[in-house]
This record gives C-alpha cells, structure tokens and sequence, in this order.
DNA sequence: CAGCCTTTCTG
DNA sequence: AGAAAGGCT
C-alpha cells in the first residue's frame, strides 16, 4: 500500500467498496521496506531530513520484511461477471507512443525480474565509479518497475544486501561503496514516500515556507523552448532531447536539466514536475516530487537556491567526450570536444567547419548565466521581503484580531481570466516581459485539480486526457530535419538582446493556445514537434488551501491512513483514481 | 605528523 | 559555496 494522498484514498475507498460488499480485505506493504510512522527520531518525531532518515532505516533493529511469495493458487471467481468492456488498457490515442514505449522497456514482473538480475551481476558493481556518466549503461533501469509494482523493493534491498555483504567479504570495496550507493537510492525513493505520509502536499507546495513567496517568472516560451530542447545550452538540450525520445533519463541529466528550469530560467517547478510526469515512463509522483523540491531548495537538505549549476561544467563532468551531447543533437556533432558544452565561446571557423550558425542552426543560450544570476539574487530578496512582509501581517493579525487580508495570494480566481492576463505581458510588450512575475506558486499545473476538473467537466476535452501519458511522444524518432526547419523560422535575424537575455526564438513562437484548444488530435500530434505542444499546456489549478507561517508546511503529520483521511476529507473530492489508475 | 593545499562530492 | 577527504611538504 502506497502512502500517498492519492494512492491512500484510492485504497481506502477500495477498501470500503469491497467490505461493503461482504469481502474481507488486508492490506499489505509491499511498496516500503518500512511503513512511514515506524521510522522516526529518538523524541518519536519524523524525520526531516533524508540523510539520518536513511541511517535510521539502515539501523532499525529488524530487517524490512522479506517480500512475501507469490500465493500457490489463485481461486479465481466468475469471470463473467466482470464487465470486460471496461477495461481499457490502450486507448487510440496511446497507440503509436506504447508501441514506441514497449521497445525500450518491456514490462511485467518477469522482465522486471530479468533487469533485476542483469542489473545485480552486471553494473551493479561499477555503480560507484559509473554513475557519474550520462547514459544510462551504468543505471539499474529498475525505476518504472518499481513504479508499477512489478518488482518488490524489498527484494531488490535484500538482494543487494546480500550482494555487499559478498563482496565486503572478498575485500572488494569499490563493490560494496556501490551496493551503498545504490541503496542511498533505493533509500531516497522510501524518503520520497516518506514525505509525502508526512506532508501530502508535498507535491503541491513547497516544504519550505518561504519559498512559496518566491517571484517565478511565468513565461510559456521558456517553458516551450526547455521542452524543445533548444536552449543552447547542449547537456540541458541533449537531456530534453532524450526525454521526448525516450521516456527516460539518467539521474545526473534530471538534476542537469531541472536545475536549469529552476533557476536559470525560474520557471515555476510545478510546470518542469508536470512535464516530467507527462514525459518520463517511471514517472512519479512521490519521487518527482522529491526531486523538484530538492532541487528549488525547498527541502531543509536540499541544495541552495542561489547555487547555479553550470551546464558547461557539468556537461565535461557528465559527458567529457561530447557522446551524449553528440547523439541527443545532431547539429552539434561535427563541433569538437572542446566546444562542444560551449558552442557560443567557439571560433567562428571553427562553427563553420562543424556547419553550425548559431541562432540559426542551434540556439544561442536562451539566458545568460550571469544574467539568470543576477536575476536569481532579485528574486531571491524580493521572496525573503514578501516573506517578512507577511510574518509581519501575520503578528499583526495576532493582535488586531482578524483582517490580515494580505496573508494569502487570493484564494480563488477565475482561471481563464488568470491566464489571460498572465499571458499579455509576453505576448504584446516585448520590452518588459522577461519581468512578468508572479509570486503565487499557485500558478502551476497540478495532476490532482486537473483531475478534479476531469470530473466535473466531464468528457469535453477530457477525451483527449491531456492529464494522462498518451502525450508520450508519438513519433520517438528524434527528427533533426523538422527540428531544424523550425530553429531557422524561428531565428531569423541576429538576436536582439535585452538585460543580457537573447531575444531570439522567444517572442516569435506562435502564442500556446488557450486552454479549450490545447489537446492535439492524433494526426498533429504525429507529424511535428509543435503539434504535441498543445498537449502539456498546463492545467492550472485552484490555491492551495490556507496559508501557514511554519517553517514546514502545516501538513498535519499522521500515523494512521484512518485518521489522515479523517483530517483531509476533501481528498474523496480532489482525486478521481479511476482517471489516475491508468497512469499510476 | 601537523598544517596547508587541492580535489571531489554534495540526490 | 562549503565540507570532507586526500595528498603533499
């Protein structure tokens, strides 16, 4: 049983249907090597950070159960009686992008088993010294998996436990440091699940309060133009490339690639979590959710804020031979080694000799780094002003009484409208858009209050469920043709510059579509880039509920499933598993 | 062997 | 950026 907002509801109500019915139901954890409110600190108190959480689960004082095995028998009921009709498993639309999907990873529990073996008496054991590299060779692959059940994490711990304890035996220490480090990551997924029982919003809201009062720059073309992988900076395009390719991405490349969405660009990390929910196979919720918090410095361990990673640096760290840079951008693969994480900074003969024009052929960066730096420490204190601003009104509160009107970004507005005017400073004033800002967090796509609209709109555009994974793209044949033809319209002329910031290929992108019209057909989405563009528009959602002035989110922290959904009723309401199941 | 410098890793 | 670890004098 999954300890998570969505996955705790949706058990729960199975759970009542089925007793209703007279059927006795146990549950089982079969997803955590612990189960979340067993592992806490010597006061009794959860952990909040991961690296004593993890100590601790390394340390309790009994192993975490041996997955239990397979039943003998099945008895199997009247099969007649269930409505076969209504299991849809593939529906039109996800055809093309499942047949793509299933030559990279073929599941059920069998194959899961074989990456699981392959992965113990293979890679495993470099895993210490590989990880570091870009492609995947060096990574488990056990990931989506994991994800849909079809592997027991327990027996993956158990394994490589068993694995190290070999190999500690014989001596061979780079071996074991790699068992280590494999489980810190099995570890890292049992934290993600961890937060979430703790603080369900966490996929929702920052953990850190004030980061909630950071100025995100709403703009829909540096979301487009991340998407597209056309940044110009080529490990983050290389990345993005992969991801619309493949479904899949190694580790170092998600931390590359939305680290840069963060705090290059400044994107609100909602928007980048939904991308990735829409794109990745292993998609998920507690772990992305994870990720993106750590990465916005939004956790107590995460990492700074105000620390840019440098993609040319990590791109000589992650890929110092350009393979991955060349193979993800065909544009750039006659560029040397030596230019190829900087292609801006090379001779023009050199560009030349490669067949590149950059602003043409490949992007000039999207953002100067010493330009998003500044920018970054802008924002940064306007977040920690608004922040003080509002403890400020929140003690005002306190003694006036009420009437603390400022406390909290409106609580409801009227979506189309919000969007409408959001959308006017990039569409029109070219001068000033790169200041658009909005503070409300708010203003971000959510898996949960899309499905919430899914059930009350009903079928109007829910037919072609932008919320679901058929947008995996259709055609996975990365198409440097149709690519390029775009990078060309869309760089005519040298690019303007305004605040450090290159113009080009921003403000000439054809505006995202309102909302009504964003799901593409089948035909579009096949035949360009652009035409699945429409598909992760985002859903915007409602507010969260009531602000709070903690440090930590004021998620009530529970033991029991039966008293969270006491506390969170409205759970029943936000989530619709039945559009869920098909993507969880 | 202390003290200092460099390198490496931080999800 | 900052800590930790390792290497050098």
């Amino acid at each position: 049983m999954k300890q998570n907002p969505i996955s705790l509801v949706r058990d729960h109500r199975l759970k009542e249907m089925l007793t209703a019915e007279g059927i006795v139901v146990n549950s089982f954890n079969a997803d955590l090597l612990y189960e979340p409110w067993e592992v806490v600190d010597d006061e009794g108190q959860p952990f909040t950070m991961f690296a004593p959480f993890w100590n601790r689960c390394l340390s309790m004082p009994y192993d975490p159960p041996a997955p239990l095995l397979p039943p003998k028998k099945i008895n199997s009921g009247n099969l007649s009686m269930c409505p076969s009709d209504d299991l849809i498993f593939e529906d039109e639309s996800e055809r093309g992008s499942n047949a793509l999907l299933a030559r990279a990873w073929t599941p059920g529990w069998q194959n899961a088993d074989k990456a699981l073996t392959a992965f113990l008496n293979g890679p495993l054991a470099d895993y210490s010294v590989n990880r570091k590299k870009a492609d995947s060779a060096s990574t488990s692959l056990l990931s989506p998996h994991l994800h849909f059940g079809e592997l027991s994490v327990r027996k993956v711990f158990h394994l490589v436990r068993m694995k190290q304890l070999v190999w500690s035996n014989e001596g061979n220490h780079a071996a074991e440091e790699s068992c280590t480090l494999f489980l810190r990551s099995i570890g890292l997924r049992e934290y993600s699940r961890y937060l979430s029982f703790n603080h369900p919003s966490s996929h929702e809201r920052p953990l850190l309060a004030h980061l909630r009062f950071f100025p995100w720059v709403v703009n829909e073309c540096y979301f487009k133009i991340w998407r597209q992988g056309r940044t110009g900076y080529p490990l983050v395009d290389a990345g993005m490339r992969e991801l619309w390719a493949t479904g899949w991405l190694h580790d170092r490349i998600r931390v590359v690639v939305s680290s840069f969405f963060v705090k290059v660009l400044q994107l609100p990390w909602r928007w980048g979590m939904k991308y990735f929910w829409d794109t990745l196979l292993d998609a998920d919720l507690e772990s992305d959710a994870l990720g993106w918090q750590y990465i916005t410095g939004s956790l107590p361990d995460g990492r700074e804020l105000d620390r840019i990673d440098n993609p040319q640096f990590e791109g000589y760290k992650f890929d110092p031979h350009g393979e991955y840079v060349r193979r993800w951008i065909p544009e750039l693969a006659r560029l040397p080694t030596e230019w190829i994480h900087h292609p801006w900074d090379a001779p023009v003969s050199v560009l030349q000799a490669a067949g590149i024009e950059l602003g043409s052929n490949y992007p000039l960066p999207i953002v100067e780094l010493d330009a998003a730096k500044a920018r970054l420490q802008e924002a940064l204190s306007e977040m920690w002003q608004l922040e003080a601003a509002s403890r400020a009104t929140m003690n005002n509160g306190m003694d006036e009484g009420l009437g603390d009107s400022s406390e909290v970004p409106p609580i409801e507005f009227p979506q189309e409208l919000q969007m409408e005017i959001d959308r006017q400073p990039a569409q029109a004033t070219a001068n000033v858009p790169m200041t658009a800002r909005r503070r409300e967090d708010q203003m971000v796509p959510t898996m949960t209050s899309s499905l919430n609209r899914a059930e009350t709109e009903v079928s109007a555009d829910l037919g072609n469920s932008e919320d679901t994974r058929a947008q995996v793209p259709f055609h996975a044949h990365f198409e440097p043709r149709v690519e390029r033809e775009d990078a060309i319209q869309n760089a005519e002329g040298p690019a303007p510059r305004i605040n450090g910031v290159h113009q080009h290929n921003i403000f000439q992108q054809p505006q995202p579509r309102r909302r009504e019209a964003v799901a593409p057909s089948v035909s579009e989405a096949s035949s360009s880039w652009t035409g699945r563009e429409g598909a992760v528009v985002p859903v915007w959602s409602l507010p969260a509920a009531s602000g709070h002035s903690e440090t930590f989110a004021a998620d009530e922290a529970d033991v029991s499933s039966r008293s969270y959904l006491d506390r969170h009723p409205q759970s029943h309401r936000l989530m619709n598993w039945s559009q869920l199941s098909q993507s969880l």
